[in-house]
DNA sequence: CCCAGCGATGTCAGTTGCTGCCATCACGGT
DNA sequence: ACCGTGATGGCAGCAACTGACATCGCTGGG
């Protein structure tokens, strides 16, 4: 089966077979997985996709699909896991006469940029999510992981509740609507500069009298 | 009527014949297969739970309980569109003076007095919801979905955006974390206080400088 | 050099959520 | 008396997952 025929995924190591016996499988199972699955998320729509047919474009079975996902939906949501660590790490390292918001906004920025850089792969994504039901409630609890995670990092800060969590939930949101307007526009502004405008919108629409 | 009886004698089946024929069918299908279905849930648990037991625990097919509720997880969600309604029109009705931020949480406190009127179901229904993944995610695509329809109630006032998504989403990060403390606190409060005082906590929070 | 254990995969059977299709049959209207 | 309708039953079938066990190249200790 040639691996080659596979489209190179940016994380996946080098394809390409040399002398010296390879080993009993071919290497890297879990992103031929991916990419077939995406692959066919594409073409087919997620839905009208079996893991059987994933499995066999990969050239594995089933089974296999399941060890290395948890399910048919992971596939897409596996990297939110790198996203969430950087976006907690940024929070708990701002200075501490950081105010909590800003230094949420600051993560979520960096955590934008990391985006920006996957700009048309992330679109590809989102497209693909926003055609089906079930993978949006799984972004959407991806969310709200990341929120839960923010919250502990402010309570590390030494942030109260209900303080710590509002500025989770609410990073979050700001994140929600910025990342909405990033995909579906035409001009071509930066995630980070999207989060910091609708953080300032925020503010505006908060501002008691 | 038979939904009584089962509350009563969870273990029954229950089903009672009253005079005259009343039908082809026992009355209220739809009440006995949910009612079946939450003591099940509290029961066993969620995924410990068969449709086929639900369905035979309210005396019907498993292939009529998908008729009235589209999956095993809508059972405990069907409400939410009344909720909904509710704060769609109570957003829509706020005075124009009203900003976009209160008559939002004017909304969500009326929504929380009907909440409050059924604490304990309420309560009871959360239990199995915090208990389970899939659970989560169906009610974080609900509590999306009122988000939405926040937003579009206050475009047709007038707001702009990104301001009226902003405000949506806001409104339910504030509504989320007012809910999750009157779900497991200790003292009484109302749930509208809870929602008020979370919108307070939110304005300081968000505070330029 | 051999062998035992390990790790990634295959194979297979089974459960369960969910759907399509057609049959049934009381009820209500004509 | 007949006919359409609506709520249900019955059944076959697909696809997502899971558990149990087999396979076999690789690796490390003796």
């Amino acid at each position: 089966m040639s691996v080659a025929a596979i489209t190179v995924h940016p994380t996946s190591v080098a394809v390409i077979k040399y002398d010296q016996g390879v080993g009993r499988w071919e290497p890297n199972a879990r992103g031929r997985l991916e990419q077939a699955a995406l692959t066919l998320y594409i073409e087919r729509g997620f839905e009208q996709t079996t893991v059987a047919e994933i499995a066999k474009r990969a050239g594995l079975t089933e089974r296999t699909f399941f060890r290395h996902f948890a399910d048919k939906r992971e596939v897409l949501f596996w990297g939110a896991g790198l996203l969430q660590e950087l976006v907690v790490s940024t929070v708990a390292s701002a200075p501490d006469s950081v105010a909590p918001i800003d230094a949420v906004a600051a993560a979520l920025e960096a955590a934008g940029a990391v985006l920006q850089e996957r700009r048309e792969s992330a679109r590809q994504r989102q497209t693909i999510i926003v055609a089906n039901a079930e993978l949006q409630e799984r972004e959407l609890i991806k969310l709200a992981s990341l929120a839960s995670a923010i919250t502990e990092a402010l309570r590390e800060r030494g942030v109260g509740e209900p303080a710590a969590s509002l500025t989770g939930e609410v990073g979050i949101a700001v994140f929600k609507v910025a990342f909405e307007r990033w995909v579906d526009e035409t001009d071509h502004r930066d995630l980070s500069e999207l989060i910091r405008e609708s953080l300032d919108e925020l503010k505006a629409v908060t501002a008691a009298r």
